[in-house]
DNA sequence: GTCTATAATAAGATAGAC
DNA sequence: GTCTATCTTATTATAGAC
């Protein structure tokens, strides 16, 4: 039978434990960060249980334990993801800015997102190769998108009745015409940068590039 | 010992059993487009050995004796879907019109190529995933690329000589240009359509997407 | 060159103790 | 909630006969 000091000991034994081991919310947590590397690194069928495991602190059997499969687990990643870029969209508030600036702030807002966050580029990649079956499965993710081509759309019809820019632009045509530009530089920086022996990664390039986009999303718009 | 009657019998038999069967060009052959289908539609790690089997008519066997492994038969599919499309682009012969002529053809000739070739759109992007690795260790395909570039330089300083174009404008730059959309469109067709429902592969919008990169790209070149 | 059978191992998922 | 050990099936690759 224990006596007062064993439970004192057990006492101070458990807090560091408790706060380094059961702590569900860092566990998952640290789970999901890990399966964020793991996946953008070797795609959905390239990424192993395991090795997510190796990256976490904890074991394989609490990935099974929270997100009861891989599948799911890549679902919660992209979420993530998805949901990042989103949130950061929200704050561009275009409409204080006149239709000409409003554009090329979103352009150059567009031109760093994808240049600063591979990971999403990626992961967008990877669920296209898999034919986009888990986005179409999260009515979260297309909720989230509605804003941007919602402020688009308002920034178009302003700089129209200003007659500065030309009639009846379609917000969703524009907004491809814009990030096929920042996600492609991104995406496929590896065969473009080996092939065309250009460093897609380097900064005057990017200046170079990002005006041209501007510079030809600005022109296209002009009445 | 055989007597003439079976010999002749054994020649019969033998040729169309030869070409059903001990045919290695198009066995080899038979095994390359079946893993084409293959990785295009699973990824490279997506894609199974056993299946790419069972898409032909031969044995998993056989992609070992021709191929040595996964990865080669990758390559291989690689350099084949490359090769495609830099034949092809041989045949856009820009000298012979006029500047701003020579670079619509150019943008037309790429959408619609991009459009047709989901199959290129989809290794590339697989590729890419894989970082590029086996790109750079292809020598041809980088050799097959510099044509279009060349081309692209040719009309973009004809058409700065006569003053039609803006000065200095680099040929990479105007070719990441022009297929970002183009490759976009395709490849991340399926989250585009999905989260701002659109169908991409309608007529009615693929003509108007084809227009508004032309229009872009002819605006962004005028001096 | 081609086939059937099989080895060797990798990988997703679970059992059961604590 | 967490860990170690393990089950089961898939998967790359090869052996060996014809």
């Amino acid at each position: 039978m224990k006596n007062v000091d064993d439970t004192l000991a057990d006492a101070l034994a458990e807090a560091p434990r408790k706060s380094r081991k059961n702590n569900p919310e860092k566990t998952r947590d640290g789970i999901l960060q890990a399966a964020v590397a793991e996946f953008v690194a070797q795609g959905l069928s390239g990424a192993r249980v395991d090795s997510i495991a190796e990256r976490t602190q904890t074991s394989k059997r609490m990935i099974y334990y929270y997100f009861n499969s891989k599948e799911q687990l890549y679902a919660e990643v992209l979420e993530k993801l998805y949901g990042d870029i989103r949130h950061t969209e929200r704050s561009l508030t275009l409409d204080a800015l006149a239709p000409m600036e409003a554009i090329q702030r979103l352009v150059e807002f567009t031109f760093d997102h994808h240049d600063r966050n591979v990971d999403y580029v990626r992961i967008v990649s990877i669920e296209n190769i898999h034919n986009g079956e888990n986005v179409k499965q999260s009515p979260t993710i297309r909720a989230l998108s509605q804003n941007v081509l919602q402020a688009l759309d308002d920034t178009l019809r302003r700089g129209e009745r200003e007659g500065m820019f030309r009639q009846a632009v379609k917000a969703v045509d524009l907004h491809l015409l814009i990030s096929s530009f920042c996600f492609y530089r991104v995406s496929n920086r590896h065969t473009f940068s080996e092939i065309f022996q250009t460093d897609l990664a380097d900064e005057d390039v990017k200046t170079r590039h990002k005006s041209m986009i501007i510079d030809s999303v600005m022109r296209y718009l002009s009445p």
